[in-house]
Order: structure tokens, then sequence, then C-alpha cells
DNA sequence: CTCGACTCCTGTTAGC
DNA sequence: TGCTAACAGGAGTCGA
């Protein structure tokens, strides 16, 4: 599903979008706009103006618009952003592989002829005009450790739990949680604020590695572990049937020999 | 403020 | 074969 990579290869693929004068938008579905986001208000923001840069904090995708306005794009979890018919990735894990323009839930048309889409079968994405980006935590590409330790590792909730809280670390969803976890041997259960100076730094460095590979294999469904995320699934290091649990409304799957609760 | 539970969405898939 | 129910998770809301 999109996570902070994906929106990452969005965010890359709305750059040839920029530069080029917007003749008309269809935002036809109205559950798709949030927060108070208006068709009108849209076509006000966007006709005949540019979008000047493109930026991205999390899985909030950021346009700024030539007038000083600000597009955000949502994802949800089956949401892909296509460019002059370009899909920027090729796979998307739990969207469908059908290629239905019926699904087309935002349509950015410029003057050239180009056409950016939003489309997502779910529904679980939105576009909203002017986003609050203060709701935010720093984004996971750039969090340093000491904004992890002070933000993310305190307290009694599970330490999963707090990796996929956006408003602490932007961008990290269930996939990267449960790769980063796995591959940093911690059991994602544990309370937030447990770990060692150790295991926090251990921690860190996990997730920069996973983002770095994700980045470079092409999405949040390339881990080792993503093979494995299915009942009955085997540990791919130790070899023993991984634990299935719902941690943080997500479902989660760790080693119960390399990620043991007892830490 | 914190935090878990609940709800929304709908294509896909497992199972009868 | 055909149907139904479960499943997936990002994000917002609500109540304790």
């Amino acid at each position: 599903m999109p996570e902070g990579v994906e929106i990452e290869f969005y965010r890359r693929s709305a750059e040839v979008a920029l530069d080029r004068p917007i003749s008309e938008i269809e935002a036809n579905d109205e559950w798709f706009l949030k927060s108070g986001t208006t068709a009108e208000a849209l076509t006000d923001a966007l006709i005949d103006e540019r979008f000047t840069e493109a930026g991205r904090i999390g899985k909030l995708l950021i346009l700024d618009v030539s007038n000083g306005a600000r597009l955000g794009l949502r994802f949800g979890m089956t949401g892909r952003l296509i460019v002059d018919g370009e899909a920027s990735i090729d796979y998307l894990e739990y969207s469908s592989q059908r290629n239905d323009p019926a699904w087309d839930r935002f349509v950015v048309h410029f003057a050239d002829g180009g056409v950016m889409r939003l489309r997502d079968p779910r529904r679980l994405g939105g576009v909203v005009l002017d986003p609050d980006e203060s709701a935010l935590g720093v984004d996971a590409f750039v969090v340093t450790p000491s904004q992890l330790r002070n933000r993310v590792l305190v307290g009694t909730v599970a330490l999963k739990a707090r990796l996929l809280d956006q408003s602490r670390v932007a961008g990290i969803g269930n996939l990267i949680a449960d790769e980063t976890l796995w591959r940093a041997g911690l059991d994602p259960a544990r309370a937030a604020g447990s770990l060692s100076r150790p295991e926090s730094e251990r921690l860190v460095r996990h997730l920069r590695k996973v983002l770095a590979d994700f980045l470079a294999d092409g999405g949040s469904h390339t881990g080792r572990l993503q093979d494995s995320r299915h009942r009955g699934g085997q540990c791919p290091k130790d070899g023993v049937e991984l634990l299935r649990r719902q941690i943080g409304g997500r479902t989660t799957f760790s080693c119960p020999r390399h990620q043991p609760a007892s830490g």
C-alpha cells in the first residue's frame, strides 16, 4: 500500500506536472474532498494557475500552486498518481492491478493536453486544499535519532503503534513498521519507551536502511518479511512460524524467536 | 493529553 | 460454479 516510500515515488512523478498551466479539474467525488475542501474552492485555486513545487511530508503529497495555495493529496491504501498516463509505480500491494478510469477520484488537466490523475479504487485517499501540515510529525526519511527518541520512543504504548502515529513521525505504514522491527529484532508490542540506548540506535539504523532499500527496490512490498506476512508464514531468518497479532489496530507479523517479548 | 475502539471505503480472496 | 463473508489499512472521530 502507499506508505512514505510510494508517496515519494508519486512526488517525483508529480515533478513532471510542474510549471504547466492548469486548464480544467474534475473533482466530482464529494467524499474524496476532505476538511471542508469543495470543488468550487479547488477550481478557484487551480484554474489558470500552475504547480510550482512538489513536496511531501510522510504520506501527504503537497503541490504548491503559483497563487500561494497548497494542494494536499492523500492516497489511502490503494491510491496511485498517474501523470500523462504514466503510473509512477507498477505494483501496489492490496490494490487492484486493473486499470479502470472509473477509479479516478480527482483529475487535473493541463493546457498542453496532459493529465494528472489520482486513481483510488477504495476511496480511502483524499484531496485537501491547504492541508494542516502541523498535524504531522517529522518525515521518516529525515527524522534524526534524537527526534525519534524524544517523540516516538516514549510512553507505554506499543512500539509499533507509535511508529504508525503520523503525528509523531510521518510516513511509516504497516509494512515499513513490520519490516523495520523484524530486521531490528524488536517486539512490536513492547512499550515504546522501554528501549535501551543500543536498541533505539538499532531501530533508527534499520529504519533508515529499510526506507533506502524500499526506495531502491520499488516499494514497501519489497521487504524480506513480505512473502511471509500471511497466516502460518515462517520467519525467513529462523524458520519458525510468525506471530500474527493486531497491534495499533493493524495486522502485525513478528518472529517469536528473534523478536522476543522480553526484549 | 493519551489511547484504544470504532468507522469509513470497496476490490479481492478464502471458504462453503 | 456461484455466492457470501472476511480481509486489507490510512485516517478521522469519539469516549474513557
